[in-house]
DNA sequence: CAACTTCCATAACGGACGGTATATAATATA
DNA sequence: TATATTATATACCGTCCGTTATGGAAGTTG
């Protein structure tokens, strides 16, 4: 049993570059969902065979979590970025604004891909979502660890419930990211952001 | 060419009862949704034959189409009662409960079978989604008339964007039936729901 | 060169999907 | 009772799914 991809050099090597096939298979599961997405339209937009993904990447399921992992680092590294802003106010405009940037831009598909994991609901779909849900609630309890700090320095009222805030916040991310994937234009979604800005307690 | 189910007695007499058979019909699609509820899902809740469902019914998508009428109907009715609570802030309450009642109870699927229907990326969910997103629009826009109205009553500040104010709380709305489908507990919703209150602007 | 290893291309696998043809059972009408 | 009409039950259709077996092409190593 072999343990990982051998890094030898023997044999034919291989004709396509695995990091651009990754990216290229984030577009997809991005833009379709785990179970939108076929083997089918995979493969296309990789420009690759079904045996060659197998053989670097190990089958549908094991493609889809090296994708999100892809989209962690790269795409959501605003949601690390927040947490070292000053005030909890700057933590909440960085983050909101971040999700208008990576979930409303023109490049990338919109809405968010771990949503579309999360409700994907194929019955083999289930470690997808318990994949999204985990890595979801590392970042809320970061945040609520960042309000209860803001909290302490000062920054949020007394009677403010971290718990709750974070929930709130996360709240109109997601809304944020269902209204981009449904059409809604990044005019109007600047509004909803500017509105729930003008809404948040404390400095 | 028929233009309607005949209303005639003659032959055989059908054996279930198609708004039963409809309401169960619904329950598999809130809780799978459009693409991942299959048609054998579907006939063995609603206790009855492919050849019957399609008799009664015509095929999947119209269906979903009924159910989702019923859907909207019965449990989407307190968005209408929502609008004709006295203030804006009352209106954002009811909304807001309304939604932790009807998509975080303890008797149907958690979550929105909205939500569901506009996420659903099949091919051949085009017109799903386009359904839901064409309904969805229409509540928006009764809210935006409604904060316009509750602006003018002075029961919202006159810097609030009643447009911006809609788009945040269908936001927070879309985020707790996201949270409650991830499997968010009641109580955590509970505290989501009286920050978003605690912030809402106005009396 | 031959031997070996690895990758690519084709095509096929079993299974599930939405949808239906056919035959039979049950009722109303005449 | 005979006939027409409609519902049910079974079995099947073609298509697509994720996955893989097979044969040959391309490269490294002796």
């Amino acid at each position: 049993m072999e343990v990982e991809t051998a890094p030898t050099t023997k044999g034919r090597p291989r004709e396509f570059c695995v990091d651009k096939a990754l990216v290229d298979a984030l577009h997809i599961f991005w833009a379709k969902g785990y179970d939108g997405a076929s083997m089918t339209d995979l493969t296309e937009a990789m420009g690759i065979t079904k045996p060659s993904l197998y053989a670097a990447f190990g089958n549908k399921e094991a493609l889809f979590h090296k994708a999100l992992d892809l989209y962690e680092a790269e795409k959501l590294e605003y949601t690390r970025a927040a947490l070292d802003q000053p005030t909890a106010r700057k933590v909440a405009e960085y983050y909101l604004r971040g999700a208008l940037d990576t979930h409303c831009g023109a490049t990338d598909p919109k809405g968010c891909m771990g949503l579309l994991g999360t409700l994907a609901c194929s019955p083999e779909a289930d470690s997808i979502k318990a994949d999204v849900v985990r890595r979801r609630a590392s970042s809320h309890r970061a945040l609520v660890e960042r309000f209860e700090r803001a909290k302490a320095e000062g920054d949020l009222p007394a009677q403010i419930d971290p718990e709750g805030l974070t929930s709130h916040m996360l709240a109109i991310l997601q809304g944020i990211t269902v209204q981009a994937s449904a059409g809604a234009s990044r005019a109007e979604l600047e509004r909803l952001v500017d509105t729930s800005l003008a809404l948040w307690p404390g400095k």
